[in-house]
DNA sequence: CTAACTGTTGTAAACGATTGCACCTTGTGT
DNA sequence: ACACAAGGTGCAATCGTTTACAACAGTTAG
């Protein structure tokens, strides 16, 4: 067979019509009469003609990909929001490109990197820390924040992380719990200050104040949770709930005090954050916030298209539900 | 300032050269002279001009991009992968694309159509299963496997999946065990059959037999563990240790087990495969067979480098080591 | 003094599509 | 019979680069 691959041009001689019939067959078949569509598609049957993308793209100055910049891509909490995303996307003929902000040097430079390039038609950001200042630049692409709320009027999709610590909160005390303490992520995150202003809401509802030798600091690792279970545990006074802003870190909370020869729910209850897939599994089964990552991916990736469609930076953001789920491990705290 | 981005007419303009200099100047500077170099570089932080790496790579017949193509792209095992990938490919000056074959119909049909669409310069598959002759397209671009081992000579990164096994096998052994089973993948699974016979090969070795209905079958995910977790218990005769074909089953069955009131390792003994993170977060820690992710990233990304450098279909195989973990999950046999 | 290089630059033709505009048929109304 | 509209098609410019080739100036060797 031949090994050249078929072009328009050649589609367009052996259907005996102009390249411009063949677009139009192509793109919209309802210009061209029934005939010639018919020996134009003939045509492209019998060349095996692919359409080249890059010569399309380059030619509508349109790219065909959205680049998902994430702070980390081997945290595997994104890769269900990938799906999502990639999904939606297909559908609509994007393909979805992906790189982490922490490969080089300084990960502000690489925003700004993928901001000039001219490679996506979209940015979607999983990273909310950097200068305002660095989306300011001439011809850049529509971008849409995800996860990380900001204070200003980007386009986001977001979880309700307050409502979700509340949640959280009710249920510990619900059990009976006064006793309450946070295991945060990083402190300059707004992740870690949603879900602490949150808790502090919550507890001031229920007539209890956050102590601040209860709000043990983490970085949303599984390892972090289990620093901070050694921390907890040399406390003095220790309380005998706990909320953790992820679920890894109360993985590594559960297992350090596992190891320690403690227990939970017995010696302390635990609500995660975000249910990630193993929770349910895990010995006790993990009582968590779960957010519906399928669906955030899905729902970014229909905004995004949309601002792009409309050609527009700005666009409506969006605010997920977080819900819920009960498992072993929060129980009543022991009688005194 | 300017809303529009500068091309590489500007540059030349203001440089007041041709464009045919701006273009060497930025791509072999080395044949331009100092001083026009300069002038070039000057108007190009000027202007701020960026190339158009779509323009570029139409007119070098290249796309710029490689595509990552998963079975399912929430699973999290991949997401360590395109880490080390990323990081490679960024540095090549490539983009990964990633896409599932599981969102379309047809997996299959999916292949094909990235195989033909021309939006890549290499393609990575983590799904074995496909039969050959989609791969006999014309133009095609290389294919790099992963992960997935195939019996012919398609170039690929794997791991030593029998010798995993044996190391499993032996260690349960040393540890005293003699009736041990094996929960696998999916039948048809590539993975399957290598662990299943490094499984067999290393009991034979041993004296051992591989008794049948000690051989539960799964489909690698944590559901699949738990399931097979109750199908182990009503075993009337039971082993006493269990090789898991991934963690997540493992963590799946151990779960189970433990909400029926039985312990690991006390009622049973498990070795997982992967060592994915959560691992030695459990209780007990699993022991499992580490597969390093981030180097069979990294690796397949240079291969498939190599192979688009080279502008050839085939390339060398490499076979990656693993290595055993041990952890609490794994401890004698219970005496009689 | 001429021929042959070497080093540097410009001209212009690709790459493979899309699309505004002009053109040619027809069909319809008067 | 004529004007006009509508439907269908082709011409050729365009998107922003890269690169083969030619051109030209200044050495250098013979």
């Amino acid at each position: 067979m031949d090994r050249k691959i078929a072009t328009i041009q050649d589609v367009a001689r052996i259907a005996g019509v102009s390249t411009a019939t063949v677009s139009r067959t192509l793109s919209k078949p309802s210009v061209v009469a029934p005939a010639t569509r018919d020996a134009v598609l003939q045509a492209v049957a019998d060349t095996g003609y692919r359409i080249n993308t890059q010569a399309a793209n380059l030619r509508r100055q349109r790219t065909g990909s959205v680049i998902a910049l994430v702070p980390n891509l081997a945290n595997p909490f994104f890769s269900q929001i990938f799906a999502g995303m990639s999904a939606v996307l297909t559908e609509a003929g994007l393909g979805l490109l992906v790189a982490d902000t922490q490969t080089g040097s300084d990960p502000e430079e690489r925003l700004s990197y993928h901001l000039t390039s001219g490679n996506a038609d979209g940015l979607i950001l999983f990273d909310g820390t950097f200068s305002r200042d660095r989306l300011n630049v001439p011809g850049r692409p529509p971008v849409l924040l995800v996860s990380e709320w900001m204070e200003d009027d980007l386009p986001s999709v977001t979880v309700d992380n307050r409502h979700g610590a509340a949640l959280a909160v009710g249920h510990l005390a619900q059990a009976g719990h006064r006793a309450i303490g946070f295991l945060s992520g990083p402190p300059e995150n707004v992740l870690t200050s949603e879900r602490l202003a949150g808790f502090t809401t919550a507890l001031a509802d229920l007539g209890l104040v956050a102590r601040p030798d209860w709000i043990l600091e983490g970085d949303f690792s599984m390892d972090s949770g289990a620093a901070a279970a050694r921390r907890w545990m040399a406390l003095p006074d220790r309380p005998t709930a706990l909320f953790c802003a992820s679920d890894e870190m109360a993985i590594g909370f559960m297992g350090a005090v596992h190891r320690a020869g403690l227990s939970v729910p017995g010696d302390v209850s635990i609500v995660g954050f975000d249910n990630i897939e193993v929770a349910q599994h895990l010995t006790p089964g993990l009582t968590t916030i779960r957010q519906p990552r399928t669906i955030i991916g899905l729902r970014s990736a229909e905004l995004l298209i949309d601002m792009i469609a409309a050609n527009s930076l700005s666009g409506p953001s969006e605010v997920i539900e977080v819900e819920l789920i009960k498992r072993a491990s929060v129980a009543p705290p022991r009688s005194p």
